[in-house]
DNA sequence: CTTTTATTGATAAAATTTTATCTATTAACC
DNA sequence: GGTTAATAGATAAAATTTTATCAATAAAAG
């Protein structure tokens, strides 16, 4: 008999702060590997431009695997590679994005995601203005055949741009037609069964960080 | 002769991770308030619903100063009112929106942010396309207006929507008219000098949380 | 009016995350 | 080729954040 708990964390959990921090690294790394010639990098130089700590970088990007050279730094298109692969980033998921309206729309349009193995497929929408529209090239399907085409495609990510008073009822159709993770944009909190991932992008926590830190320096006199 | 640094933290600095949470109990009491009648809400309620523990949302209640009674709980109004007040979304702040494209429409037509706090008063872009557009009310003016305006105005905010190339130029143009905070949805790290904050919202970041997340659960089997 | 009980608030412990220090490696220089 | 210096990597310490425990309080029940 196989011990379950001894064999469950190969797979050790990732600090969520970690997380957040690669990204970050990924695009400085992308911009530096068009703009200079040089084939390595240094923590230092990369916590100076980000200004952040060189420890931090390094321990960082230890934990996506990649390794440096003593004198030299890290070879930056290895970097690169590394926190993709990491990331699961390399190879594209297709996503479905639900509710087509200005979050949404912004959402369809932005050319970034590719960079991150994202690919939104088609939108979604209640509204019969929207759907039979086309924006940015994706096509607005009606809500109605959200379950079909889910399990059609396999869709395992779903993207959810609606308003907060039908967020709950499109994220249960998702969750039983078989997506496994939500990428939530409605400004309140989602309950999905165990098993299903929800990532809350919540813009006011990212505004009470900066009204409290102006708060605090408009305060200083 | 007055010691400073024994004066300074007056303002103790608050954990990162509390004010990212504290709207997510706004929001989720300002639901509350409308749809139940009860006068009072508990500790352990608010962290079922919002599937967290009740210390930690005792602990984060205790840092906006919300008092709460014995038996009862927290008196609800009185812990939205707590909240505004401590995250400053009691008096609106104006801002100024640069760089007109999808996502600036979009965060144009949001109209959540007057319950933050957060007016946007007008957009800022540099194609004569969009120059003299009105996007959802919100005036669209020339970039070459941006620092008179920011100065007459005596704007403090500058929510920074342009694209990656153009953002460090931009950013400068508003530190230097006096805008105290940026917030920043180029997907590049800006450079501003101290004293001035910079809130990096990065996509990015949101999804690398979950693109992870979602490799590891379905590695799982 | 006393007892019970739910709940906050305070204090303490544990866990996590960040930062520092030290060691080993290797490229560049002499 | 040996020496120096820059840098990653490993280990350890500090700081922060989360979670647990316990004591105080006051409403509700008897």
């Amino acid at each position: 008999m196989l011990k379950q708990n001894a064999v469950r964390p190969v797979v050790k959990a990732i600090p969520e702060p970690v997380l957040r921090r690669l990204p970050v690294y990924y695009q400085y790394l992308r911009k530096i590997n068009l703009e200079q010639s040089g084939e390595y990098i240094s923590c230092a130089r990369i916590a100076e431009d980000l200004n952040t700590l060189a420890i931090q970088v390094r321990k960082d990007m230890a934990i996506t695997g990649a390794a440096g050279k003593p004198k030299l730094g890290y070879p930056i298109r290895e970097l690169i590679k590394a926190i993709e692969i990491f990331l699961g980033w390399n190879n594209t998921s297709e996503a479905y994005l639900v509710g087509a309206g200005n979050l949404g729309s912004a959402l369809l349009g932005y050319q970034g995601f590719k960079d991150y193995g994202l690919n939104i497929v088609a939108a979604f929408d209640a509204s019969p203005d929207k759907v039979g529209e086309e924006i940015y090239g994706k096509k607005v399907l009606p809500v109605k055949k959200l379950p079909e085409m889910i399990r059609r495609m396999g869709i395992k990510i779903g993207i959810l741009t609606a308003p907060a008073s039908c967020a709950q009822e499109l994220a249960d159709i998702m969750v039983n037609s078989g997506v496994k993770a939500i990428w939530n944009f409605a400004p309140v909190k989602i309950s999905v069964p165990e098993g299903i991932i929800v990532q809350h992008e919540n813009l006011a926590s990212s505004l009470a960080v900066l009204s409290k830190r102006l708060a605090l320096l408009l305060a200083e006199r």
